[in-house]
DNA sequence: AAGTGGTCTAGACCACCAG
DNA sequence: TGGTGGTCTAGACCACTTT
């Protein structure tokens, strides 16, 4: 007769910085999304366990049917369950990887792997753009841009140089920031949603400079991952990150299909 | 009074080989799906263009909206709509890319550009698998599996070395095709979908052999895509694509949100 | 004000898997 | 056979853009 949709006040499980400001309140399917992930993550639900099912999960929640299941639907699409019908919903093996399709950040893929993770900035300035990367911003020559080069290591051994420049308007804090402790990528990704990510990778031979910086042996090649990102049409940031052969590969898994590998049993 | 889903005979527009036969009819959602990417790749729906409204469409398909909104949502997040709330539903630039998280064919690549695609098939024969190919294949050591080298050209150009494995339970007459006329990988897409699909890509310099196949001067790095898909858990084939650094490059842009890029108007 | 997409509901029928 | 997920319906309220 009036209101269906009974809206809830937010309780603590959204936290979303400006994007939460940007785009209002989150809807009942991406809390419950949230929630579930929080669940994965923390490890209440571990890799092969079986969640509640969808009806159990109207129960709890409060909410239709429809409403669990594109929730349940998009963490399937997006790697985190596994969905097999007439048996129950199950938590995947592989808690999402393909660091080629996702932002993901160095410094979190050398402490997953068990190692030390540091940093050392080479450069950090505020400069006018020259004409071919105002392009690749997409912005004016000549307009200010931040730009910082830095190396990563893992447990001492350079495996990353990032050459990254910043917009100045949607970011004016940028060099303010502490990259020792949080990454520029790390950064970014906390204050500023990406609307469109772009990725080029090249084999390339570096030049004397980089192979100081990455202290490389003499024929060494690298991947040059050349990266862009876009909120509201606007280029947030380009990078070229520099990986030494020998050190790094990109890697990405991506299943198609609910039953990818992860079993009720086993 | 009694069945709400009036599930209506196949029409023209699903034909999936396989797929269809093992997966049983498509579900309504689907099928509009299908019907709109044809009018998109046919034309009829040029980039930019605006489509039919969600009640226009429920009205022309005698579906509940639900069903429509769950079609165009999917065909939003896979890049080929852009949907602006209140303004309308319009067909994205690009076509698709990211020739990365995707299955893309080389081949049409080339075409696609506008360059004429041509091959050289260097090896193609049945052979025991050893042991570290059996490992990535998910076989027992020793088993048979189909074994193909061959080098695409554009323009005469070698680009592209693939080095291709093929489970020989899974597609039997793999060295029957005639890949001239029909790449391998055009050739298993269309035979077998794809459950699960990983990637890795590293820069390396060519060996000897590679160095003379691909026609490279010396000290040219390569980009190396090792390639291994999946269907129902068994390893269907797996390949090494060596690329030329400086004749290829691997690209991949991907909107997050749905008005990336593309307004209605412009 | 009219039209659009974004979300949600409370039901329904079905195919499938387990005990 | 009972529970599970897969899909679908016919309605609803809302925020937003366009006219």
């Amino acid at each position: 007769m009036s209101k269906i949709v009974e809206q809830k006040p937010d309780d603590k499980s959204s936290r979303q910085s400006i994007s939460e400001l940007l785009r209002g309140p989150e809807p009942i399917y991406r809390r419950i999304k949230n929630q579930i992930i929080t669940k994965i993550k923390s490890g209440d639900w571990p890799p092969g366990f079986r969640i509640p099912s969808e009806n159990k999960l109207v129960g709890s929640f409060k909410v239709s049917r429809m409403t669990v299941n594109r929730a349940l639907r998009e963490l399937s699409q997006e790697g985190y369950l596994a969905r097999v019908q007439g048996a129950g919903t199950f938590v995947k093996e592989l808690p999402q990887q393909s660091s080629l399709l996702e932002l993901r950040n160095i410094a979190d893929e050398i402490k997953a792997r068990g190692h030390k993770h540091t940093v050392r900035i080479v450069q950090s300035a505020e400069i006018a753009a020259p004409g071919d990367l105002a392009g690749r911003m997409e912005i004016a020559a000549g307009e200010s841009v931040f730009h910082i080069i830095m190396v990563h290591f893992s447990d001492d051994v350079p495996v990353q140089l990032e050459d990254r420049y910043v917009n100045t308007f949607v970011v004016p804090e940028f060099l303010q920031q502490n990259f020792v402790e949080l990454t520029p990528t790390e950064y970014l990704v906390s204050l500023i949603p990406v609307d469109e990510l772009e990725h080029r990778v090249q084999a390339i031979m570096p030049n004397p400079e980089q192979m100081e910086l990455l202290d490389l042996p003499a024929h060494e090649p690298c991947l040059a991952l050349h990266r862009r990102s876009w909120f509201r049409g606007q280029v947030v940031t380009t990078a070229v990150l520099t990986y030494p052969a020998s050190r790094y590969e990109l890697y990405s898994r991506y299943a198609t299909t609910p039953a990818g590998g992860m079993g009720p049993s086993s």
